[in-house]
RNA sequence: GUCUCGUUAGCUCAGCUGGUAGAGCACGUCACUUUUAAUGAUGUGGCCGUUGGUUCGAAUCCAACACGGGACACCA
């Protein structure tokens, strides 16, 4: 059964096709708009206080789709809506050619469609600014119907996966997504105006690089290779730091072959940002200044709900993680460097670990289990132990801890910052353990990258470096909880009439 | 990956302890020249997610599967 079989798809396809018949194209090549809705209501919205509460010198084309139709015999009232606003046009049959209202309008125009309609601005008797028509064309017939009127769109999966009908429908996801496009280009300024240089690196990795996760597998024909699609830019930047560049940035989507849920879509956008001659002291002040430049663009109030809660963006604190332990998450001094205590502890809260891991790795599960969901006003959490930071450089006083920090909004990790590490023997012998790791089972442990090792191995100036994630972040500023709210066609199962291309033998 | 809830008309949803399917909106027809989810009258519209089982009989009970939501686990 396809699509077009549905009978009110039919039914409106007969309307079309009556459309055609009466000399009327139901896909008009041109529109004669010259104005949008929203400039419409504020030029006029003077009219509201004129004594005639109409000006018929004045006159616009306005265009969109159709949202409400109320016929009322001989005249009509329609909602209709183009991306700034939804506007009420009042249509008569006086006003329009000999035979027009009843033969055509009230016959074959209905909600879903795209008009033009043109004419004066009037007030009505309840008030609302609205547009009397004296010309209507009809630009685009929709065949087929809209969702109900009043309750909208509201399943989930077909607001995902038919986003084009969410948007239609749902008003306040446009919202979402001119946010969104809004941070980005927010940011891509911010970071310009500071002197750095927006860069593109290959997303078709020879070896999948730069962060701890299972990547997508591709194949290039001409050359006989597969390709991973990547799961981080890091070792490009950093290969551009020593290069010269002293400043480096790009915004773009990273692929992981893992699971999905509210806060993981396959792909995903981030920035990543490399800054020579500095280090992540520097990081802090330079995102603490970057969430002054959003919130100040935005517009927003620097008390933000989530959820259930409210984040103070004027109060961004910092603490070193061992310390947050006691001082936030409750838990006794004297046993956050104890390994056997620590295990005791966690055991006795209800969490499992295993008797494998090492101090470093158990004051970060201590992390996670007692501070890390109450960390709701922003917060900078800082030197890290060395064994759960790969990549980080040591501290130069204390070398069990790293030069880093992660930044905690809302109980979630939103930014992930350290100094970088360019010592070319250490990142090789960390390479080497990762091998390691891999050869014992670990699917998620970094390949080795000899190039990567080669370019530091010429001179890296001391460099700090950070990774921001673009759709999580969005979602705190606009109060969204799922990451498919914040992605305009986020990942989806295919569905079971949906073949999979390589069981096809189609070629372009 | 595990647990849990859901899937009924184009959309939003009812449908009890099993007895051949209901409403509102939309759509068709009629009335109506200032309505606001317009209103009134009237009519059309269903593989009850899929497959199997129990039963004289299944939208309803059971099982498996598919898709989706939520929670947990891993990650960003």
């Amino acid at each position: 059964m396809s699509f077009f079989d549905n009978k009110y798809i039919q039914q409106r396809i007969e309307k079309a096709d009556a459309l055609k018949a009466e000399g009327i194209n139901p896909y008009a090549n041109d529109s004669a708009r010259n104005t949008t809705i929203d400039k419409f209501l504020n030029v006029n919205s003077d009219l509201a206080h004129a004594e005639t509460k109409r000006d018929e010198s004045r006159h616009y084309c306005v265009a969109g789709r159709i949202k409400f139709f109320r016929v009322m015999g001989k005249a009509s009232f329609l909602k209709i809506e183009d991306e700034s606003a939804m506007l009420q046009v009042y249509v008569t049959r006086d006003n329009l050619p000999e035979g027009f209202y009843n033969n055509v309008f009230k016959k074959q125009i209905e909600v879903g469609d795209i008009i033009e309609v043109e004419g004066f601005p009037f007030v009505t008797n309840q008030g609302e600014l609205s547009l009397h028509v004296d010309g209507f064309k009809l630009l685009t017939k929709a065949i087929a119907p809209l969702p109900e009127k009043f309750h909208g769109l509201t399943d989930k999966e077909m607001r995902y996966r038919q986003r084009y009908l969410d948007l239609i429908m749902n008003s306040e996801v446009r919202k979402t997504f001119k946010i969104r496009s809004q941070i980005i280009s927010l940011t891509r300024r911010f970071f310009e105006d500071k002197g750095f240089l927006e860069v593109e690196t290959p997303m078709m990795h020879p070896i999948a690089g730069g962060a701890n996760a299972k990547p997508f597998v591709t194949h290039h024909n001409a050359l006989g290779v597969d390709r991973y699609l990547r799961i981080a830019p890091e070792l490009y930047l950093k290969r551009l730091i020593v290069g010269g560049f002293e400043a480096v940035f790009e915004i773009n989507r990273n692929f992981r072959n893992e699971g999905m849920d509210a806060t993981h879509n396959p792909e995903f956008t981030s920035i990543e940002f490399y800054w020579a001659y500095k280090t992540y002291k520097d990081l802090i002040a330079l995102t603490k200044e970057y969430f002054e430049y959003l919130f100040d663009h935005l517009k927003l109030p620097a008390l933000l709900p989530y959820g259930e809660m409210e984040v103070d963006f004027s109060k961004f604190t910092e603490i070193p993680l061992i310390e947050s332990l006691s001082a936030i998450g409750g838990v006794p001094e004297i046993i956050v460097h104890d390994k056997e205590k620590m295990l005791v502890y966690l055991r006795e809260n209800g969490f499992e670990v295993s008797d494998s891991l090492n101090v470093g790795q158990l004051q970060g599960e201590m992390f996670d289990a007692f501070v890390e969901e109450k960390l709701i006003n922003p917060t900078f959490i800082t030197m890290y132990p060395v064994e759960i930071s790969p990549l980080a450089r040591r501290n130069d006083a204390n070398p069990a801890l790293t030069d880093r920090f992660e930044l905690f909004i809302a109980g979630r990790e939103i930014a992930n910052a350290f100094s970088e590490l360019n010592d070319p023997i250490d990142q090789l012998g960390r390479f080497e353990g990762q091998l390691e790791a891999k050869a014992g089972g670990d699917e998620e442990a970094h390949e080795m990258d000899e190039d990567f090792v080669r370019a530091l191995s010429y001179g890296m100036a001391p460099t700090a470096g950070q990774g921001i994630g673009i759709d999580r972040l969005v979602m705190l500023l606009t109060n969204e909880h799922s990451i498919r709210d914040v992605l305009l066609f986020p990942a989806m199962k295919p569905l079971k009439h949906e073949m999979n291309p390589s069981d096809e033998d189609e070629e372009e």
